[in-house]
DNA sequence: CATGAATGAGGATTCATTCAT
DNA sequence: GATGAATGAATCCTCATTCAT
């Protein structure tokens, strides 16, 4: 029982000390994330990071794991309403392009890095169906769905659902990259690049 | 002729230097590139470099100068000929992902870079038409000349080039970064994009 | 109390690194003074000084400070004595000397400082009554009292005191530039440079 | 002949890069002068100064030389004029005065400098009565003079005009330190000053 | 578990100086 | 005479990591 407080107690340090890693990759940009700065924000020693990471890289990728998954949180949808399977996609790519840009310095560290253990979890191209990557197959399952309505062109869906995807992650990118602020202009580049995506698509 | 030749040498080592700079950022990243590294490599010392480059930063940007050029070199179109003008955006897109993807790190490099002398150059959504960004404005107006031959529907050209450009991005980094390098698979998803893009565009 | 000794034992080593400091200011002067020379002689890592002192500005500011603080303890007075003021102010400036050459390359250094945190402290020429400059207002203080004990002529005492300091203060620093070594010689100016402050103040 | 001409080019060339020196040690300070900006500054090459200075404490020394004949330029009197000898002494110290805060990092350099040539120069408190020294030597006449024509009392001369020297230099050099550009405040301090040399000096 | 001292390598940059051309 | 490339040491400073306490 005493062990299990302990190793909670221990998660929860682990997870503060990620926390503040991610705010200081917001404020400061990720290059400049040191184990120092880390442990000076979370109130521990530099030293002391080392008893809940190996390294700094471990740090890193725990980091950066957590705030993907933050941003996934975003992607849930309520499969049984009646809207049609367009409106389901649109929704899910809203509110995960919101994530995404509510975080911009992280989302591009976590969607940049190519760190193989965060790939697992980030890559789209790969054909393998790693549960994992719940995002890329939710689309999936999403487009086959609506072929199967008739809302849908009969197109390969694993292709179409990796270029939907793409083309989304790219606009986000580069929205960040340029410091694309204009929220107007955010919004009709993302109406756009959604129309685009669907024109074709539709039956 | 004297001075000629001297000047001549010192380009000469000046892009040595760069090449070695390249050699780093596609071995190591381009984050791990450091003046120390780069003299080593180049057979110099540290404050050797000073005598080609002001600082760091010059070097850097002329790295990444370079790389970017080599890219944009594949941007030519013989406009005269009778090539549907959706043949000549594929073509040109075609070069321009073979390019990116001959040189990965780089490109990656040069584009994600938020650098603002570089974004002068990289950027794809700000407004300006500087004539620098040569590539997103020849998209432009190849858009327009097709709408007006009647080849494509009248779409916003200044949005929807943005969003061939942000889109086709998307999918060169993917494939970097996630290192996709079945070719096949490659092809495969560079033709489905560009129909994707097409699809809607055409009447 | 096991804080307590931690607490003393850093205080000690910053101690031990700032007499380093000292010692290198007194042999090789204040210039050539460096992060690397304190580190070597004081037996740590240059990196390791960090621990210590924020950055070099820090450290040298408290190699000066703990310089000044010695010149400044000489200054203090019997006011109740029934001595004259002039013999108190003599005595004063006498022992004041005495601490300056016991310490040349020291005095040198710190009042011959343009840090504007040691100005704060050294300077003689401000208006502003800083209690931190408690050697010049004392001066001031003892002029008043001499003018009101009819002992002194009716001065400025704000001006006077200032151009006394400034008088002895340039003896001391030829003394020290000139190393003028004779101690006869060294007893002979001083002497003569407070008779020559005095002649015109007596009533 | 040739030869002739040769060398009076390479003497002219030398003060320039001297004056050019100077500007910088005005500018930022004498402790950021160095070859390079030297060189830079006189558009000459950082190695071709040491055609001309065998290295660089040749060059500061020659540097601190000229700046001292600058101010010292600005100590000559008519001595047959019949003004009294006070007037006299207070007009040289005057225009020293104002020479020497019209140069002030200079003379800062100049005067606080350990370099035992340069002391040759600017020693004011040995007691060989090199004719270089002919300021200090030039008081100490006025002085006798003063006291034969019966205007002084009948002082130590030698002590004397050091102290007077030094006074003055304790003042110059604290208004250069703590930067009091007060102008008012200046003329206030030197006038004060003289009064206070004068004033038990008068029979 | 936590601290903070310590290290050693590495970061960019500047400098005096030398030397072949 | 003059150039500019080259060196090598020095500058301050930061960092990841280790370890005794």
């Amino acid at each position: 029982m005493r062990l299990k407080m302990d190793e909670d107690k221990r998660q929860e340090i682990k997870q503060h000390i990620v926390q503040c890693g991610i705010e200081i990759v917001e404020k400061e940009g990720f290059n400049s994330l040191s184990i120092r700065k880390v442990a000076m924000l979370s109130g521990y020693t530099a030293g002391n990071i080392y008893q809940y990471f190996e390294n700094k890289d471990e740090l890193i990728r725990e980091i950066v794991k957590f705030g993907y998954m933050k941003i996934l949180k975003s992607i849930s949808i309520d499969m049984e309403s009646d809207e049609s399977i367009e409106t389901k996609i649109r929704k899910i790519f809203i509110s995960y392009i919101n994530n995404a840009l509510s975080m911009p310095a992280y989302y591009k560290a976590v969607m940049l890095s190519e760190d193989p253990k965060l790939l697992e979890i980030t890559s789209v191209l790969s054909n393998d169906l790693d549960p994992k990557k719940k995002a890329i197959i939710l689309l999936e399952v999403l487009l086959k769905k609506g072929i199967e309505r008739g809302e849908f062109k009969d197109v390969d869906c694993r292709i179409y659902s990796k270029l939907i995807w793409t083309s989304i992650f790219g606009l986000i990118i580069r929205i960040i990259i340029e410091n694309q602020n204009d929220k107007e202009m955010q919004s009709l580049l993302i109406k756009n690049n959604l129309d685009l995506l669907f024109w074709g698509l539709r039956v």
